[in-house]
DNA sequence: TAGCGTAGTAGATTGCAAGTCACTAGTCAC
DNA sequence: GTGACTAGTGACTTGCAATCTACTACGCTA
């Protein structure tokens, strides 16, 4: 209640949780969390599924994200073996950057949470950036797919693996 | 925090970048995003994905967030219409809460997201929780599916709708 | 050798998310 | 009517992430 012990001094510095939050990375949804849940490192993923790209075209290309904090998420991806830099030029050291293949494992969850947020894009609006099938102009929705039985799975046709 | 009075857009409710991260919005992950893309509310869906759980349960079950912030994210959500409070008990009112079908439609890719996050828990580490399909083992993916066509679709012929 | 373009790096500043902890409100058991 | 329990709310503090704005390093071209 004593509100004022300090004078409501400019404050230091600010920030978010920088804190991994404790059991957040306990589950695997943390797990995931912990290394690519923050908005850039999505947005970034997402643009690099389109092919490799350098540091402008993705400096223009996601528009709003600061030279460092993208050098800083990129070294993080590359840290977490989510990206990887290969050199394109040799004199002047330029590097080129793209997905692994753990990286490229996450086009199915981004694309998945692209659908949902061009879903319902604002408030009650519908539709706005739907995926349409081609051919017949139907709304896609997304499903299970086994590449072994080239057909997609039901829910109930699945089975969590937990051992290994 | 009533957003978008005059904004065209979400200033930035969601979290995490203080600044609405002008570009993340114009997209449909940037939406999505804005809409769930912090740890706690995507932590807050996995956890109602098992069904309707209390304030309390969700307090206990998610380890780690503060009883404010999970106020906060509850009424974030709701206003999301990605939750919903049903009152359980009316004297002392009493509410539970649970996912809306927008909710629900996040089950796919937070499950997804889940699964990556698992399969590469440290740092080699392997699999964990795939999601495999049931008559023959081979880990599943994401695809888009069309219902008229009764098909999966590629990447390529889809076609996004921009018109509303 | 000056100027330009590309690819970053560095420093200062800000601000919101998250954390801590105390406190309220309503009901129920005794 | 006192205490315990459930379900939150609110004040205050902290601190990293994100921002803005330079600035460096290198090669190429004129």
């Amino acid at each position: 209640m004593n509100a004022n012990d300090t004078l409501p001094e400019p404050p230091t510095m600010a920030g978010m949780p920088a804190r991994p939050a404790p059991a957040a990375s306990s589950s695997p949804l943390g797990a995931a969390l912990d290394r690519v849940g923050d908005r850039w490192s999505l947005l970034l993923v997402e643009r690099l599924l389109d092919g490799p790209a350098r540091f402008n075209d993705l400096l223009a290309g996601i528009g709003g994200i600061a030279p460092n904090i993208l050098t800083d998420r990129l070294r993080r991806l590359e840290r977490e073996r989510v990206v990887h830099a290969v050199p394109y030029s040799d004199r002047p050291l330029r590097m080129e950057y793209a997905l692994t293949a753990d990286g490229r494992d996450l086009a199915s969850a981004v694309r998945l949470l692209a659908d949902w947020g061009g879903r319902r894009a604002a408030d009650g609006e519908p539709a706005h950036e739907t995926l349409r099938h081609d051919a017949c102009g139907t709304p896609l929705e997304a499903r299970w797919y086994c590449p072994t039985c080239e057909r997609s799975v039901a829910d109930g046709e699945t089975a969590e693996d937990r051992q290994v």
